[in-house]
DNA sequence: GACAGTCCTGTTTTT
DNA sequence: CAGGACTGTC
């Protein structure tokens, strides 16, 4: 058999992944080391060498993203093309079994799928029934907790709160869980949840699963977290083996969840489980990768791999001590420019910042100097209220039930069903234990509202079950085009939009036209199309702006860069206190995920990297002074180069100092800095730690030797030097 | 029910 | 500072 389309274009480590005889394989693939090609050409050896069928393969990963890239390039390099294979993202895959198996789930058959602003309108609900402060259980926190238990497999019978807050936490949760289940409603971590009690509760269906999948390939796989690993372990079962791509350096989702000692679990649980290891890197140069690997290695308890590359060293990574972020911006959008006239791309450069908020700067100075770009992370389009509310239309045709879409348009547009209808609504459910669409039928047959209200009420409901009728037989597209009509949602916004630049019929009208190029994934053929639609929507929010294939600098966090690569790369607000950012500090074990992810930062850029920070920042409207961040002095300085020399200092020390560039845009006022030995009146001589603010707000932490470390404002403090810093 | 004024709080994000 | 949530008035 001919073999060599698979084999010929890797490298031997890659080679001998792809074509390592059947059994368990953890494949820990450095940033840049082909880790993609090596999981879609194993799918292909699997296929064509090992005879594997197609159905009794299944690929996961994180990302839509991800699974699509896997599954356009497996169908293309298999011969006989991929279908029957499961491609696709951990919650689209328990999605496809929950509606599979929907009665053993023990889910209405139009389950919907909720995102996580639905979750958080539904607990805020939760949280106001059980006559819970909301101020004192903010719903996102509560949202946080649910999710977080659910990630752990968690259920509320599984939880022993210690404390009353623990307590009422488990209260709020037992109420969704309740809501949802009467809703038939789903969320994310809901369907990762189901689908492993789903297998674990239903012995055949298990037995059938893991017969047929016996080869489960997993990306990313640092970051599963344990509901997805405990899946992940039941379906392989005694015989399905497992073929596992990660890079522990660059598990970047701890905060929600995922745990790289999945990885060690891996080994431990499958103890036949082949470790290979794929090092070397195709992308950066060797300067760049000198950075990364010097950076890294200060995380302690790595699995231990070293990048290396036989590219050229390439050039200096570039370091920009700015003013203050307007400087940075100013800075680093000119090298943008200067990247661009010397004959690169606009998007092959990209601005990676720690979170989403420092893009404003960028965008001022990139719309000054007129240069089209593009910020990823926003807002998405399924996410759009607009969007949303239509949808929510949509999801009451196909399932009444559904009190998280009732509550959104029941008066969406207004029509007079004001708080206190709803009110009394929401109480002759809640006494009946049903719905609202429910409550809302027995409120007008037997309710005391007010005839004003009564009428408003017979309306929506009638308004929504026209809607089903005359929507029946409509194409997709149609039905859509119908709801916006008849529903007065369209006249609404048109009304609401009139003037101003938000065009929210625009997207209104892009729906329409999504849904009339909407084709069901092969997995969703058998769903009304409708259904399919709906989970579509919740499952792949879409991208931000439409998909302009223009030639834009791209703009994006740390985190959405993941798997990304550019030739040109600004890593910015390389601060203390901002990355590695001041939450992950109080926390133990946080650093070390910041300091991967800017591993996986530095890991973006191919031939050029440009990392600044600045010295002043303003921040909530404050103005804050920052020091580099510690992660610029891990990078050795032979690879670094510093662009605009510091006055007076050299660079090891301008790294803990904004002394002498301070000094020429402002007060400089007071010279205090960190090292700097100081007495006061009462606490007696301590060393200054941190420092912040400026003029009549500046204040400096300094650690006391008996009262500990306290916040000082200088105005009051008067604070004598006893020794300068350094 | 619409609108204006006030309060408050600010990571990362996919699904 | 700025966006979102909430309150109070008409």
């Amino acid at each position: 058999m001919d073999v060599s389309h698979l084999l010929d274009d890797l490298n031997p480590a890659q080679r001998a992944a792809v074509s390592a005889p059947r059994g368990h394989y953890l494949v820990l693939a450095g940033a840049g080391s082909g880790k993609t090609r090596v999981l879609v050409h194993r799918i292909a050896w699997l296929t064509e060498v090992e005879q594997i069928p197609a159905h009794g393969i299944l690929a996961v990963t994180f990302t839509n993203k991800a699974a699509g890239e896997m599954r356009q390039r497996a169908s293309r390099l298999v011969q006989h093309g991929s279908r029957g294979m499961w491609i696709g993202t951990f919650h689209g895959i328990a999605h496809r079994l929950l509606r599979l198996h929907w009665q053993d789930a023990r889910l209405p058959q139009s389950f919907q799928v909720i995102d996580s602003d639905d979750q958080i309108r539904l607990l805020r609900r939760q949280i106001k029934d059980l006559g819970l402060d909301d101020k004192q259980f903010p719903p996102r926190q509560a949202a946080w907790y649910i999710n977080h238990c659910k990630d752990e497999g968690k259920r509320p019978a599984h939880l022993q709160p210690q404390n009353p807050t623990d307590n009422t936490m488990r209260d709020i949760y037992v109420a969704y869980e309740t809501a949802c289940q009467r809703a038939g409603l789903v969320d994310f971590a809901e369907l990762l949840l189901r689908s492993h009690e789903l297998l674990l509760a239903q012995p055949a269906l298990l037995l059938h699963y893991q017969q047929r999948f016996g080869q489960l390939l997993v990306d990313e796989f640092q970051d599963t977290n344990a509901v997805q690993y405990g899946f992940l372990r039941l379906l392989a079962g005694r015989t399905g083996e497992i073929f596992a791509v990660g890079d522990d350096d660059q598990a970047i989702y701890g905060w929600r969840g995922a745990k790289v000692e999945h990885v060690q679990h891996f080994l431990h649980d499958f103890p036949s489980a082949h470790t290979l290891k794929l090092e070397q890197n195709y992308r950066s140069s060797a300067n760049i990768l000198a950075a990364a690997n010097a950076l890294i290695a200060n995380n302690p308890g790595r699995l231990g791999k070293q990048l290396w590359t036989d590219g050229e060293a390439g050039a200096q990574i570039e370091l920009y001590a700015a003013y203050n972020e307007i400087d940075e911006a100013r800075y680093i959008i000119e090298r943008v420019q200067q990247w661009i006239a010397a004959g690169g791309r606009a998007q092959d450069c990209a601005l990676l910042y720690r979170s989403n908020a420092q893009s404003r700067n960028f965008e001022d100075a990139l719309i000054q100097v007129s240069l089209p770009y593009r910020v990823y992370g926003g807002l998405r389009f399924f996410e759009r209220a607009e969007i949303k509310d239509t949808l929510a239309y949509l999801r009451l045709l196909t399932n009444r039930d559904d009190d998280a879409a009732f509550e959104r348009v029941v008066n969406t547009p207004t029509r007079g069903i004001g708080e206190r209808t709803l009110e009394a609504l929401r109480l002759r459910a809640r006494q009946e234990g049903t719905t609202l669409w429910h409550g809302a039928l027995l409120e007008l047959t037997a309710g005391e509202l007010p005839a004003r209200a009564r009428n408003a009420l017979r309306g929506f409901v009638e308004l929504i079950e026209k809607l089903a009728n005359s929507t029946r037989d409509l194409e997709l597209a149609e039905q859509i085009d119908q709801v916006l009509q008849v529903s007065g949602l369209h006249a609404h916004y048109a009304a609401e939009s009139r003037g101003t630049l938000e065009a929210r019929t625009d997207n209104l009208d892009e729906l329409v036209t999504v849904a009339s190029r909407y084709v069901p994934a092969e997995s969703e053929e058998n769903l009304p199309e409708l259904v399919a639609f709906l989970a579509y929507a919740s499952l792949e929010a879409g991208e931000g702006q439409s998909e302009a294939g223009e030639d834009c600098v791209q703009l994006m966090s740390l985190h959405a860069a993941k798997g990304l690569e550019f030739p040109l790369v600004c890593l910015v607000g390389i601060e203390e206190g901002l990355f590695p950012s001041q939450r992950s500090l109080d926390e133990s074990g946080r650093l070390e995920e910041e300091r991967r992810l800017a591993y996986v930062g530095i890991t973006r850029a191919r031939e050029l990297l440009i990392v600044s920070y600045a010295e002043t920042r303003r921040l909530h409207g404050m103005d804050l002074s920052g020091r580099p961040s510690r992660f610029l002095a891990e990078i050795p300085p032979d690879v670094i180069r510093e662009v605009r020399p510091r006055v007076n200092t050299s660079r090891p020390q301008a790294f803990t100092s904004q002394r002498g560039a301070r000094a020429q845009i402002d007060d400089a006022p007071h010279g205090l800095r960190a090292g700097t030995r100081v007495r006061h009146m009462n606490f007696g001589e301590g060393v200054v730690v941190d420092v912040e603010g400026s003029g009549a707000h500046a204040r400096v932490q300094v650690k006391f030797p008996e009262a500990g470390a306290k916040w000082l404002v200088l105005a009051y403090a008067r604070l004598e030097v006893v020794r300068p810093a350094g």
